[in-house]
DNA sequence: GCCGATTTATAGCCATCGCTATACTTATTG
DNA sequence: CAATAAGTATAGCGATGGCTATAAATCGGC
């Protein structure tokens, strides 16, 4: 069914939905660098009980001053916290939304793999899925792979 | 399997590919919005004859201007064409592009309804997740597809 | 054919997210 | 306990993609 060719519904509200899609989308898209990062520094202290910027730069694979400024957002954002020239610390906040960013991450991956996707194309395209998956989405993979683990 | 805490490879490797994958991420990022456009276009021409700047930028739910620039980019890219004060036609490879964004969307659309996500949730995130398909989690969708029809 | 309404373009602003170059701290080592 | 190396911060630039306000062009009705 195409978008905005086969509906009933007068153009106006065809309209206002579908800028409505556009506009969550762009959203979400403002959301997806934090949670990126916050992911991201909740893997590094798991690993080496510290992070630090060059190490998020690297594996976040910008420079260094682009990966400041985005600590510099996630500290405006009550997500972390830091002191100048010291390691990277998540907040409460920032800890619960790196597991929650974690677990979905996950759930895509398995999914996508569950449906075919071979395992090296799921993890590369799960990085950018993710962030426009939706609790509803997410809630409906869980089910499914739940099911499936079922039946098998 | 966590990212990046259960693999045997040596550290700068590791970092070297999630690195990549946020690079990817942010690539595809920056062609969103001319597919989102172009498919568009497409879509108002179909309907009406014809893609009326005030129309695109209703659709889009941003401001005129915005979409005005957007079409300035459209026609840099060799996408679209348009003189000032009348409709915007997309070229051949802006049809394209069209179609295959069109036909993508369909398709992640319908595989979200067919693991279990509610149609208007499907649409909503849909238009978010259909930018990070990539050619080959596309065709592991279509013989999802494929085989699901076969069996029902 | 002109005049008001509609549509489109332009100007100029803001925020975000990249970058390089450089200054400043901290750490290390002779 | 310097001097150098390494790590971090700051400054400043460019592109993108929003916005509002305003100018310019086209369209319709009289």
């Amino acid at each position: 069914m195409a978008p905005s060719l086969s509906t009933n519904l007068p153009p106006e509200q065809q309209s206002a939905s579908q800028a409505d899609r556009f506009t969550r989308a762009r959203e979400v898209q403002a959301v997806a660098l934090l949670e990126d990062y916050v992911e991201m520094i909740g893997d590094l202290i798991a690993e080496h009980g510290e992070a630090r910027v060059a190490d998020i730069a690297e594996r976040m694979g910008v420079a260094q001053p682009t990966a400041t400024k985005a600590i510099a957002r996630l500290k405006r954002e009550g997500l972390a916290t830091s002191r100048p020239y010291r390691g990277v610390f998540l907040t409460d906040d920032g800890a619960a939304l790196a597991d929650r960013v974690r677990a979905r991450h996950r759930t895509v991956v398995a999914l996508l793999i569950a449906v075919g996707v071979p395992e090296t194309t799921a993890e590369l395209d799960a990085e950018g899925i993710e962030h426009h998956v939706s609790e509803g989405t997410l809630a409906a993979f869980e089910a499914y792979l739940a099911q499936q683990n079922r039946n098998k």
